[in-house]
DNA sequence: CTAACCCGAACAAACTTCCG
DNA sequence: CGGAAGTTTGTTCGGGTTAG
């Protein structure tokens, strides 16, 4: 790659800001006039800065939270500022320069609790799949927002896992709800025919005692970690287990909810507390677009939620905690999270040839 | 058949509250 | 008042499904 004359100019415009900058007192937080002489970047300067300085980078393998700071840190000492020991969650999280930045290796960009800033710049950077940084972009809100579609909001609710040491396995709900407990059975055996995902049907769906009889021998086995930031893919790998564990002969998964369809159960991994819910809230009695069985509808609420807690280490997720619940009794034991209560985002596609 | 869509996966940073 | 503990928000990855 070449650098032009014009590249070269510009760029020494822009060190020439970043000095400015460095000898002054200012924090990423101070306001800055745009178009300021001596302290606003423009952002074909701060793209090419961005660039010149971060391109080649190895930003090694950390979970995507950590490697946001990481890059937050690279960003501010690349255009003279002084890195703050955390970030504010300030919008945007560069108030002074008017700009978030957000690493990409997937083009799936999301901005969560707010929706895209026109006048805002958007720093775009894009790793290889081993983490070296290979191309930064620098886009104002107008450009994204033109790739915003849709304006879908994706919704999720949260909840919190709170560790009791001492017993490995709890079954929160010592019965099925009274809407399931006439079509379940103890006695169930999976043919080999059916799959996870299919819809559940009369004689073929276990009591919430049968199912955590099942999933208890899951505590204590271990599986390879798909990677630091491959959470969908580690997730898998447990539902797998499960899927064996009660019988079934292939494993399949369709991002519905629930993600076990044909048991009606959810299966979730946490090694930490914080338990992502989705769409649905558990406690809810909203029907699920499924067939009726017996001429009832099941609901959120009769769903069963298996919550495994697992220990990463040297490469091996370690299933050392299990709790089965009804969602009408999930938040009796997991307390839902205050607060927004709900957290929305935006998920807007990179066109293919973004980063070129 | 491909691109677009969006659903869901789960963790850690940041913030808040509590306790000495 | 400072650190610990608890709570909430933010980050971004990948896969299945659907529209064109």
């Amino acid at each position: 790659m070449s650098v032009t004359n014009n590249e070269q100019s510009i760029l020494k415009l822009a060190n020439n800001l970043v000095n400015n900058i460095s000898e002054s007192e200012l924090s990423i937080y101070d306001e800055i006039t745009v178009g300021d002489p001596n302290y606003w970047i423009p952002s074909r300067e701060l793209e090419l800065l961005l660039n010149e300085k971060l391109c080649g980078i190895d930003l090694g393998s950390y979970p995507n939270r950590t490697r946001s700071k990481i890059v937050k840190q690279l960003v501010c000492k690349a255009i003279g500022y002084p890195c703050p020991s955390s970030f504010k969650k300030t919008k945007p999280r560069f108030p002074g320069q008017n700009f978030d930045v957000a690493t990409q290796k997937s083009n799936n960009f999301q901005p969560v609790n707010e929706s895209i800033s026109p006048s805002r710049r958007y720093v775009l950077i894009r790793p290889s799949k081993d983490n070296i940084i290979q191309k930064v972009r620098v886009v104002p809100g107008t450009m994204l927002a033109a790739l915003d579609t849709t304006g879908k909001l994706t919704v999720k609710h949260q909840a919190t896992l709170h560790i009791n040491q001492n017993t490995a396995t709890e079954l929160v709900s010592q019965e099925d709800t009274n809407v399931l407990k006439p079509l379940v059975s103890s006695t169930v055996s999976i043919p080999s025919i059916v799959s996870p995902i299919d819809y559940p049907s009369r004689d073929c769906i276990m009591s919430i005692q049968t199912i955590y009889e099942k999933l208890k021998t899951v505590v204590g086995k271990s599986f390879n970690d798909a990677g630091i930031d491959q959470e969908r893919n580690r997730g898998a790998q447990l539902h797998n287990l499960v899927c064996q564990s009660l019988g079934y002969s292939s494993y399949k998964d369709d991002g519905r909810f629930p993600d076990l369809t044909h048991q009606l159960l959810e299966v979730k991994l946490q090694t930490s507390p914080t338990i992502d819910l989705g769409l649905d809230v558990p406690s809810s009695i909203e029907k699920l677009e499924l067939p009726q069985i017996d001429g009832v509808n099941i609901r959120v609420c009769d769903v069963r939620y298996a919550i495994f807690y697992g220990s990463i280490e040297d490469g091996k997720v370690t299933i050392t905690n299990f709790y089965l619940t009804t969602g009408e009794d999930f938040f009796s034991r997991f307390p839902q999270t205050q607060g927004n209560v709900q957290n929305t985002k935006l998920q807007i596609w990179l066109k293919k040839d973004f980063f070129d």
